[in-house]
DNA sequence: ACAATCGGAAACCATTTGGTTACGATGATT
DNA sequence: AATCATCGTAACCAAATGGTTTCCGATTGT
């Protein structure tokens, strides 16, 4: 039912701000966000091991914020940024609360020029 | 100098990033949304304990999203989401790979009609 | 002065996280 | 066919996380 839906949207977001909660992941999405890599080449960049990175891969994968295709031996993966949306729509909720103050200030200097 | 001050700006969103990666954590930002409250209001809307809660409240105010007073014997602790610019700031990057696609369904909703 | 309330800190515990090394499956190369 | 490269998984480990109960200090009220 829609019940069941919401609780599964809410754990789908759990796992977007888990995934984009760690460093390296973040940095992963970045080497992404400039072309599509395999998973050797994005562990070349980190001084961990590569199955360190394949892990961190896994949750990315999971919360769909990296798709891999196996193209040969080699494993292609790339940015979907899509579900930071979901981030993005969280955010919105606090906005207001930055860009009050940026309105008071701006009222302030309006008046006192 | 310069470089350590970036440090510390990235060490900052790290901890940003941390504390509302926390589903808990999350509610406990919604909820001093519509007005500050005590530490004990907090958790009066949870199943855990009221030091579970504090807990949590001690990594927020970490992240500078909540600010206490001490107000006689309770503490007023209130909304503070500027913050959360940065996490704002950090979507910006990745934003055009969600609007992207929309952009290109619609010049093909455009170009087909 | 004393009792009660509020909230933070300490000590403790189970689970999760983030890393390691070792191994295995699969596809490419020779 | 045999070997090599790539990548995922398993087993393991230390540290961090998220919760508990207990206790203590500060403030308020009687």
């Amino acid at each position: 039912m829609i019940g069941n839906r919401m609780v599964s949207v809410k754990r789908k977001r759990d796992i977007i701000f888990r995934a984009i909660a760690d460093p390296t992941r973040r940095r992963i999405l970045a080497l992404l966000r400039t072309r599509h890599q395999t998973v050797g080449e994005i562990a070349s960049n980190f001084a961990m091991s590569r199955p360190a990175v394949s892990k961190h891969l896994r949750l990315l994968r999971s919360a769909h914020l990296v798709v891999s295709r196996r193209q040969g031996t080699t494993s292609r993966c790339s940015l979907n940024a899509r579900p930071l949306r979901a981030v993005n729509d969280w955010l919105r909720d606090y906005e207001i609360f930055w860009t009050e103050s940026l309105e008071s200030l701006k009222s302030y200097v309006e008046k006192n020029r």
